[in-house]
DNA sequence: CCTATGATCCGCT
DNA sequence: GCGGATCATAGGG
């Protein structure tokens, strides 16, 4: 008799997603375990996903780069003051949005910004969304291009992560001695907070640190100062 | 390879 | 009015 077979991989994607629980923790804990996840997204024209090689820590009211700083609860920082596990999906510089996975309970405004993914599925989709990439790792190497490459945009503020259209699954584990932390990109005030975490191996990191020689491909540069 | 600059809107002061 | 959790392009080395 032949052994009947449980297809291996038709689980549910909503039992795989991880789950608002592993959201509501410390929000650097999150972004360092994001690495390696894959964030899937689902529209009328087609399924989109990527491994997370890149992620910052926006740890709310009192870090003075998170959007809760100053402004506090607004209309726009609603999402962040929700439930773990949500999207907080923001527009900026008048053109691009960037997507972030909320961190712990209600009431305390704090995320993961997405910087980079590995492109994974949907790779003709992705281009076609990015005619500017003039190579795969330019598709998702950045906040702004990897929401446009996966088709991440306003309509998807707030909504819950462990379920079509979006959604995050676990994916590779990495080694503590596999991962860099550094200093966020792009941010004016605590320029210095090393909440910045990244696959030092990755070629899909949207910027690597200078003088960081490790791995195929690394530029070990160093900004010439003489 | 690198640095500089314009684009283009929203939310808050 | 201004600055922003960015990106693409132009130009120089």
């Amino acid at each position: 008799m032949t052994r009947n077979a449980a297809p291996p991989a038709r689980r549910s994607r909503v039992s795989e997603a991880l789950p608002p629980s592993f959201f509501d923790r410390d929000t650097e804990i999150v972004a360092r375990e994001l690495l390696g996840a894959v964030l899937w997204c689902r529209t009328p024209e087609g399924i989109t996903a990527g491994r997370i090689v890149e992620t910052e820590a926006y740890l709310g009211e009192h870090d003075p780069a998170c959007h809760a700083a100053g402004p506090g609860l607004t209309e726009r920082t609603r999402p962040l003051y929700g439930a773990p596990g949500i999207a907080y999906v923001y527009f900026i510089y008048g053109v691009h949005w960037c997507f972030n996975a909320v961190t712990r309970d209600h009431g305390q405004p704090s995320a993961v910004l997405v910087r980079a993914v590995e492109p994974l599925e949907g790779l003709r989709l992705m281009r076609a969304r990015r005619p500017a990439a003039k190579t795969d790792r330019d598709l998702t190497n950045g906040p702004g291009k990897l929401c446009a490459a996966l088709g991440i945009g306003p309509r998807h503020n707030g909504v819950p992560l462990q379920a079509p259209p979006l959604m995050i699954t676990p994916g590779t584990t990495y080694a503590d001695d596999a991962i860099v932390t550094a200093p966020r990109i792009g941010v004016s005030k605590a320029a210095d907070w090393p909440l910045r975490w990244y696959v030092a191996e990755s070629g899909f990191v949207s910027v690597r640190d200078r003088a960081r020689g490790q791995g195929p491909g690394a530029r070990g540069r160093v900004k010439g100062r003489s």
